[in-house]
RNA sequence: GCACCCGUAGUUCAGAGGAUAGAACACAGCGUUGCGGACGCUGAAGUCGGGGGUUCGAGUCCCUCCGGGUGCACCA
């Protein structure tokens, strides 16, 4: 597909230059909306409409006149067969390009050869990305907006690993702060020394949770008390620091279950604990440059009104660093270590304004790799119930959340086949792929209405469904009773092949899976992909409905298997982007 | 008040400045002595929040108004 984008793109070039004259390099191909239009399109007769004044509709068909006189091949290729099988100009002057059915084809060595890395792209390579996501607070569960953030973290992190880069995942993790204190105050006096007795971050949360009720009875001495547990925290105090390390390591050894659970995992772990001290440098720094300035009380402010933004608080009054001080320190030292050509935080919308601040005060700093800072803005997760609010304690923790799906998805598999080795494993697969996909499904701006009910469906537009589809396509090999290693597709075995129309379409659609790949890189959404695959799902499932292909004659028998192979491995691949294995049998 | 995000079918969502705005759910029908009917096919359903503008061309870009959400100094 790439390669023949770029082949087109000459061959216009050259086509223009003989007709016209003329050097024209912004040479645009694009997907047409409407597939019946064919598999690629461009625009350069209206562009060249008005230097050449003349008509569009006219330009294209001299140059699309021109273009077929080419017969465009791959030069490498030896058969020389045409990679279109059809060039149309439009009378408004668009210039349609059909691929041939011997580019469908040769499509299937590509993914017979590429297998699991069918898809993949180079733009990435020898480029250190590190994306940070998750970033919780270890004084309590995972919710269900954790849950998006891991989501689009990992899955990301997946696509761009998938286009070349050196992915470094990051997990940073709040552990320094009164907010940690919550929980430990409430433990220390209410929780006798006992262990935890269920799910150890549930245990730890239970006591967060207490803090808000009795803070809503007794704020001025509970704030008081929180203030000098922090005191003694910040300098030290060994029965502190003891308390804080017991509940903040329940709080990582019950998550530890739920990033499993979720299929969510790090290379590096980073704490803010480890940067209290930070930052006091650049601060300095920044006074001296004129970015901030000390007030009366002793604060260091970031004066950033003439910017657009609001002022930033740098430094407490006291002196102590706050959470901006110290991701500063961590970005500057990350880019240090790794070089980074990019860092990405995936953190939810509602941080938009501290990003820009943060990034603003990078580039005044003259870090040259501000610009290379990414927030990943999120939108909210609510259920048809209704928005989440820790205060009505309607927060819905991840567990929960998953526990749920995993129920619902052993009722849907009522009909699962009896084979099944392990029902375990598979419901829980199944049941993640319902939960992954329905959020990653969503653009990430967009706020989503979590509807458990709806994504663990095996219809409709749901990760379920994508499985089961790769599930009947792997049956059919199975049944075939022909090794996965002899298959094998080359145009001499297809050449005389007559393709029916839904084979076409599978084809057709097949081939713009790396485009979709290589967007959802750039663009940083993985809803793309998601999309991809239930369209190619529904002509995978046309295909399957309408086609037989274990009844075939032999040849075209031959041929179908291999296409049922191939697009199980276009699904394989694709979900895997999104972070969800396949199951064989469910 | 200022700033940012969102507004598309009854509902949940896709639409990479292009051609007649697409799916799914729900609703009304239909289909296998064929490979997993957990599927497929057909139908009905839209003033793309309103109004201006830019462009050969706007759901998409700009302005403005309306509606919803979020953020605005020593929390993270």
């Amino acid at each position: 597909m790439e390669n023949a984008l770029l082949i087109l793109r000459e061959n216009i070039r050259e086509s223009i230059k003989n007709i016209y004259n003329l050097d024209f390099e912004e040479i645009s191909i694009e997907r047409p909306e409407n597939e019946k239009y064919g598999d690629l399109a461009t625009n350069v007769a209206f562009l060249l409409a008005k230097k050449l004044f003349k008509s569009p509709g006219e330009i294209a068909m001299d140059l699309a006149h021109e273009l077929k006189s080419y017969n465009i091949s791959f030069e490498c290729d030896p058969s020389n067969y045409p990679v279109f099988s059809d060039i149309e100009a439009v009378s408004t002057g668009f210039i349609n390009f059909r691929f041939s059915d011997y580019f469908l084809k040769n499509q299937l060595s590509e993914v017979l050869k590429k297998g699991d890395s069918y898809g993949s792209g180079k733009s990435g390579e020898g480029k250190v990305i590190i994306v940070e996501y998750s970033a919780p607070n270890p004084n309590k569960p995972l919710h269900i907006g954790h849950s998006r953030n891991n989501f689009l973290g990992s899955s990301i992190s997946e696509v761009l690993s998938f286009s070349g880069y050196n992915v470094v995942r990051m997990n940073y993790m709040n552990d320094w702060g009164t907010h940690i204190c919550k929980s430990m105050l409430m433990y220390k006096k209410y929780g006798n020394g006992q262990n935890p007795d269920k799910k150890p971050d549930h245990f730890v949360g239970d006591f967060y949770r207490m803090y808000e009720i009795e803070h809503e009875k007794n704020p001025e001495e509970l704030d008081k008390e929180l203030a000098q547990m922090f005191k003694d925290m910040e300098n030290g105090k060994k029965e502190i620091i003891d308390l804080w390390k017991k509940i903040t390591g329940w709080a990582y050894e019950g998550w530890e279950e739920t990033y499993e659970n979720e299929n969510v995992f790090f290379d590096v772990c980073e704490y803010q604990s480890n940067y209290t001290k930070a930052g006091k440098d650049i601060i300095d720094f920044a006074i001296k440059k004129g970015i901030a300035e000390r007030d009366s009380t002793g604060a260091v402010i970031a004066r950033l009104g003439k910017y657009g933004l609001p002022d930033k608080v740098l430094l407490r009054s006291d002196g102590t660093p706050i959470y901006i001080t110290q991701d500063i320190q961590l970005a500057k030292d990350n880019f240090e270590k790794y070089n980074f050509e990019k860092r990405i935080y995936v953190v939810d919308k509602r941080q938009s304004d501290y990003f820009k601040q943060l990034f603003k005060l990078f580039e005044l700093l003259g870090f040259k790799w501000s610009d290379r800072l990414y927030h990943l803005a999120y939108g909210w997760v609510s259920l048809p119930e209704g928005a989440m609010s820790s205060r009505a304690g309607t927060v819905v923790n991840a567990d929960d959340v998953f526990k749920k799906i995993l129920e619902l998805e052993k009722g849907e598999m009522k009909n699962s086949l009896k084979e099944v080795s392990d029902p375990d494993g598979t419901g829980k697969k199944i049941a993640l792929s319902a939960y992954r996909y329905g959020m990653l499904k969503i653009d990430p701006k967009q706020d989503i209405v979590f509807d458990i009910n709806s994504v663990t469906k095996f219809e409709g537009n749901t990760g379920p469904y994508l499985m089961y589809t790769y599930a009947r396509a792997m049956s059919i090999i199975e049944k075939a009773g022909i090794g996965v290693s002899s298959l094998e597709s080359n145009i001499e075995l297809f050449e005389n092949i007559e393709m029916r129309e839904e084979e076409i379409s599978l084809l057709r659609f097949m081939c713009t899976f790396s485009r979709t790949v290589s967007l959802s890189a750039d663009t940083m959404s993985p809803h793309l992909i998601a999309n991809f695959l239930y369209d190619f799902g529904q002509r995978f499932n046309s295909f399957y409905g309408e086609v037989p292909v274990l009844n075939a004659e032999e040849s075209v028998k031959f041929f179908r298997l291999v296409l049922v192979y191939c697009s199980a491995q276009v699904i394989k691949n694709g979900l895997k982007l999104l972070g969800i294995d396949v199951v064989e049998k469910m």
